[in-house]
DNA sequence: CAGCAATGTAATCATAGTGGTTACATATAC
DNA sequence: GTATATGTAACCACTATGATTACATTGCTG
């Protein structure tokens, strides 16, 4: 997993945006307050979220985003993908050794076995909407 | 997952030590050579696998190191826990606003949904062992 | 149309993590 | 006792991250 706090900040954003369905758009000034942090780090990652087409935002007065689909259509991975921008494995930039058996062979074995990993968090991250966050905080809300 | 090189680097070594059962220990010098890199990072790398009791280290002439179980007794979650120190899930050290709902509540959520993605790269990981690596590597070794 | 309010993005900065390197204390075989 | 190996501390260069300032751009609204 990447060791960045990007992915969390962005399903916060997400969450945000959600529970505010039909609401007027929220500002990146207003989100902020609610993340605690700057404005323009939430642009940042609004932006990546604009380009993946999961959010729509809006310039000038009574501006701001909104969700671009439904809910139960965006999973965690989308968001993932989103802002997270895809570095390969993490594998020393530093080619082993060629003319040692194991250096000659251990590179493609652990992109496989790294790539085998990371597919099984995607596939656990895509489990998981924008719906269910939403009713999770909903949950917590009305006890 | 963590975005250093450590658990790669460290998969390697522990092949190397693999592949060198029944022959003198390996030296941090030896290994180093083959992964490409500085002794005392193979060092580094050695001291946290014996920590963690897979590996085993003899100081002085002739010293070296070799594995402290049975190759099929090493899962790569072994080495990625014994390498990887467990660093929380990903989020924000700037606590959200609890006057927001969201930020009120997205929290335990977060927690829940990163340890679940992190348990399901584990479970991948856990699935092999250095006996399988080793066989990995033997068989491009002779097509 | 004027002006305000919002996004979009570049530039900069402090901080922390990573891996490489040197240095040296310690242990062990011969 | 000496050569050889590990174990660690200390330091360095490099990179990523997130916060911040600054400013151009866009669009509503009076």
């Amino acid at each position: 997993m990447a060791r960045n706090c990007r992915f969390a900040v962005a399903v916060h954003v997400c969450a945000v945006l959600t529970l505010r369905r039909d609401d007027p758009p929220a500002t990146s000034d207003w989100i902020a307050k609610s993340v605690n942090t700057n404005p323009v780090v939430v642009r940042r990652l609004l932006s990546a979220l604009g380009k993946a087409g999961l959010v729509k935002s809006q310039r000038g007065t009574s501006g701001g985003s909104a969700l671009a689909k439904e809910a139960a259509a965006i999973t965690l991975l989308d968001i993932s993908r989103a802002v997270d921008e895809d570095e390969g494995p993490p594998l020393p930039q530093q080619e082993p050794n060629p003319a040692c058996p194991v250096g000659a062979n251990i590179r493609p074995i652990l992109t496989d076995i790294l790539d085998r990993a990371e597919a099984a968090r995607d596939r656990e991250l895509q489990r998981t909407t924008l719906a269910d966050i939403a009713a999770s905080i909903r949950a917590r809300l009305a006890p």
